[in-house]
DNA sequence: ATAATAATACCGACCGGTCGGTATTATTAA
DNA sequence: TTAATAATACCGACCGGTCGGTATTATTAT
């Protein structure tokens, strides 16, 4: 990589970290691309350089922000466990999310918010919901196939999952000064997972 | 203020009507007092004759909001049902809700979204979920005590029910098309509770 | 009943300020 | 030198909110 590019990419960086936090404190109107340019310590026509418009910025944060999850959702299948302890590791990094999420995770609000009035965003904040729906689906559908769940239907059981991860999800980030979000989500995914789990424990 | 006149009271519920939508379809930066004075036919000077500013108008529109929804749940439990049947009713208030809502329903989300922001909106945002959550959880209680459910914590439960019923709006509001979500959000939550039953039907 | 008066409801031009975006100029790297 | 990059100055549009003034309605005095 030329170096006259390094400095460009560093620039556009400092852009897009700049605009992370902007946006995740205060939603997609009320940040400002002045303000962004000046947490990042550039110039305005600097950033129009880089970035055609304050929507394609946008749909940049917000697309790392998905790979990111995918990365590390996948990181966990590829351990190879069977798929009650799988889930478990994903409700463990649903846990991770909250408690170091405070600056990322009002993003998302601010991206569903968006998606209801720009199409553009509203085919990337969808699409994951269908990508994990199946996603989900089919990993349930192989714990029946090893055994270790029964007595549910795959497709309910995924959607159920999204659902209450979404849900656990928008109360932490609503709830700023509790930190127990972590527990309360892992205690939740445990037990909804827990009574699908063939020896399904009745206390 | 003096409900003397009548026409005033015309004039008032004209904004808030109008608020409502445009609050719902543009969230609370982007909805405008004028846009909402324009769609309501009054004056901005009339507008601010009855609201002092537009945060007061919001607080308004959302607190109708929570007391209709309120008041619904009241009825319900006010019927004498057992535990499952109460909440497979509500579950039925959530379809219904998701069914004719693609107008109201986006204004929780910038409800949500505008009480990370403003701290009277944080507590008028937070408190319904505190309520709920003990709600449910006394409900859950009274479903173990009356013999209908067994093997599940009531704050687990009530926790995991709020969660799931926030999730499923929250996908329903995103999802502006599809319209399956009333049957969606049924069987999540008859599957969940389901497995607090007593006689735990795993098919 | 009705004229005079007071109170309320409403209007729309206008304010300072901020926005996203652009055109122009200056700086840097090759 | 010249092309890429960054900084400055600026534009028109729109924002929430104010304000002086005007209809409209209610109250009072006669």
């Amino acid at each position: 990589m030329p170096p006259h590019q390094a400095r460009s990419q560093a620039t556009r960086d400092a852009i897009v970290l700049s605009a992370q936090q902007n946006f995740a404190a205060n939603g997609y109107d009320a940040a400002s691309i002045s303000q962004i340019c000046r947490h990042a310590k550039i110039s305005k026509g600097a950033f129009y350089h880089h970035f055609e418009s304050k929507q394609v910025l946008f749909l940049e944060v917000l697309g790392g922000w998905l790979a990111q999850l995918d990365a590390e959702l996948e990181r966990m299948v590829s351990q190879g466990l069977g798929v009650p302890e799988t889930i478990g590791l994903m409700a463990n990094l649903l846990g991770q999310i909250m408690e170091q999420g405070q600056d990322q995770l009002p993003l998302i609000l601010t991206f569903w918010q968006q998606a209801r009035k720009e199409d553009v965003v509203w085919e990337e904040a969808f699409a994951p919901f269908d990508r994990y729906r199946t996603y989900f689906a089919d990993m349930i559908q192989r714990g029946i196939d090893e055994g270790s769940l029964e007595g549910i239907n795959p497709e309910l059981g995924a959607q159920t999952l999204i659902s209450l991860v979404v849900g656990l999800l928008l109360q932490s980030l609503l709830d700023t000064e509790s930190e127990g979000w972590s527990d309360i989500a892992t205690s939740c995914i445990r037990q909804v997972v827990g009574s699908w789990q063939r020896n399904n424990g009745t206390a």
